[in-house]
DNA sequence: ATCGTCTATTGATAGTCGTA
DNA sequence: TACGACTATCAATAGACGAT
């Protein structure tokens, strides 16, 4: 059996392998968290998780966020996001991409149809709750 | 005694005053959620939260969104996160106001310190061991 | 009212094993 | 190697109460 959850630990996973395990857990267990908020109070949310290895998982309508930065246009911006401080270097890239090409370009050989997939099959679920979402727009925003 | 936690329930709470109550409550956990997700995995994290009567809750560098915001310039932008379907409509408020306008506009009477000390207290212990580059560029909310 | 505290109860998940 | 399932254990939180 397993051993359970022990004592939090706040400090940074030091094996690669179980970083990633416990990042895809708990990505998942944040995401869901989002759902709940979501779906009990109403709250629009949306959140963009970048992974240690630099890959974005974001959680929301990316069309929305891409069509946002494309609408950018031009003109340089700076990256950054919680966990990456000021003095630390922030990562710039153009405005000009967007986030959608920028995810097709760094995801082409890794996992990159499976998160549509899983990302399409949340959406397929949400849908179930479609209903009560309708009701929930109509609140106040 | 409190009943503790009952069931989940999908629906969205009726009661105003609870609601509120939840959504503070629960918008919290989510925060602190991506705290430990983003402290264990090293994963760049950026949230941002709705409530259903519009206030905005950033997570993560207001900042480098309000200045991605800025250099959007004109043009209005959709507004959308998750919870709020395609098909139900989306909000729409123009670009022209920043996001920090809008947060200073809306939350004057709410915005607490308190959370820009957590934040600050966040980035502090982040910056430790902040080498690794995130590249988020923003989005919207 | 709005907020913090407390507690019963549910929910999230670290580690392990099985499967592909 | 990576993911899914399982399960012991810890964390989050709904509701009640008290303080402001």
């Amino acid at each position: 059996m397993g051993s359970g959850k022990k004592k939090i630990e706040i400090k940074k996973i030091e094996k690669e392998s179980r970083r990633m395990v416990t990042f895809s857990k708990r990505r998942k267990g944040l995401f869901k968290k989002a759902d709940e908020l979501c779906s009990k109070t109403g709250a629009k949310i949306a959140i963009v998780v970048i992974s240690a290895s630099g890959k974005p998982y974001p959680y929301g309508d990316i069309e929305a966020i891409d069509a946002t930065l494309n609408i950018s246009g031009g003109g340089g911006g700076n990256i950054k996001a919680y966990g990456e401080n000021t003095n630390y270097g922030t990562h710039s890239r153009s405005n000009n991409m967007s986030l959608k090409k920028w995810l097709n370009e760094i995801n082409v050989e890794q996992c990159h149809d499976i998160e549509k997939l899983l990302i399409l099959k949340k959406e397929l679920e949400e849908a179930k709750e479609t209903i009560l979402r309708a009701q929930v727009e109509s609140w106040t925003l």
